[in-house]
DNA sequence: CAAAGAAATGAATCATGGTTCACATTATGG
DNA sequence: CCATAATGTGAACCATGATTCATTTCTTTG
């Protein structure tokens, strides 16, 4: 018995690993998915090219950890501002204004994650993750529901709908100040609010869908 | 004065560009931008790959030309639907319905028109015709708030809305469809009927946005 | 320290598919 | 029919960037 990897090295493949998610999800929210290549990681954590792949077997493995990793943290802030003791409705307001917020706080990311033309290995993955998004304001939703705050309604879809509806009135527009001159950004407060209240009132629905 | 092109080449060309773009779509109905390659295209149309390139530049240009095409035809048949006299909101409704029986009719075309990753060139004039889709509800939205029948509302910023809606309660589901096993269509009509529901509550808010 | 197993290296390789271009073919007008 | 100009051809070219792998360096253990 000449090796075995030791309790020192084994922390330090995950120094590097975790470095290297690291390195790449900065990259990402500055150039998107389209932007990041191995060559780039690799300099930015300090290794060589092939060393990527002791870590992660192809880009697309790469891009997806990433793509977790980060989508997940959003996830979890969303679910974690809706969690507050308040009546649903709030607890609502509360999860679609954090995503907002997040969004606008870091526009290239979340153009990245929601909205960047990405390989089909990654935008299978997304996939997924939409429906985990839908899934996060459904539950809210159908807690409304069953408090009686809320009119019944199809929870699940309509959860759907409303990712769609801020994911098209906030990524979008951030998405085009890109391409524009300036670096300002096009949404404002008084814009959130607009689109907090249209999702409000999406979900206070009054009249029974006959 | 030796050659200039007579109305019968003139017409010719026109001929040969308008083929190229006809089995252009059909390949990107079948298979997405994705899998259209200039190769493919000429050998469909029954001329060289060379030739395609006296026709549009580039093929991104060829990609962009297609999506020009295919999704002003989108629209049009959407607007026509609409111009039925009718309530405003019964007007909006239709509109919602064509949007959707279009995309069910199309799923591929739909997902490659309004949610496939594709090179930047054509993600910048997609991003245009978002804004014309938006437009186009937002144009209906502001009759019925002209005439009463609707609540006061940001007219352009809900059909903004409306439009990620929809994306994302059609097009994703028939995306997803064709990546699992079976070819049926997961959007069934009621759940057409929850969508377009959806669309009717969100315009016919009733609370005063504070 | 020596042996042996892991891990790191980075230049060379490879795959893909758009694009070019020298040449062939066809259209026009005298 | 000839000269001229435009169009068609498709095999060769090229750019990009991921991936590989022979070699080197580092870790572990006896």
């Amino acid at each position: 018995m000449a090796y075995r990897a030791t309790a020192f090295t084994e922390n330090r493949k995950a120094q590097t690993r975790s470095r290297l998610l690291k390195e790449a999800t900065r990259l990402v929210s500055r150039a998107g998915f389209r932007g990041l290549s191995i060559a780039q990681v690799a300099s930015a954590s300090g290794v060589a090219t092939g060393t990527v792949y002791r870590y992660f077997p192809s880009k697309s493995e790469l891009c997806i950890a990433v793509f977790e990793q980060a989508t997940q943290r959003e996830i979890d802030a969303v679910k974690a501002a809706s969690r507050l003791p308040r009546p649903p409705l709030q607890q609502l307001e509360q999860a679609f204004d954090c995503f907002i917020q997040r969004a606008l706080k870091n526009p290239h990311l979340a153009y990245a994650l929601i909205a960047e033309p990405v390989d089909p290995g990654l935008e299978q993955t997304r996939l997924v993750y939409r429906g985990r998004w839908a899934e996060t304001f459904a539950q809210l939703i159908q807690q409304g529901i069953d408090q009686g705050a809320l009119a019944q309604q199809p929870a699940h879809l309509v959860g759907t709908a409303l990712v769609g509806a801020m994911a098209e009135t906030v990524i979008i527009p951030l998405q085009q100040a890109r391409h524009e001159a300036g670096n300002h950004t096009p949404v404002t407060q008084a814009h959130c609010r607009q689109i907090i209240d249209f999702c409000r009132h999406a979900v206070l629905q009054t009249e029974p869908s006959s």
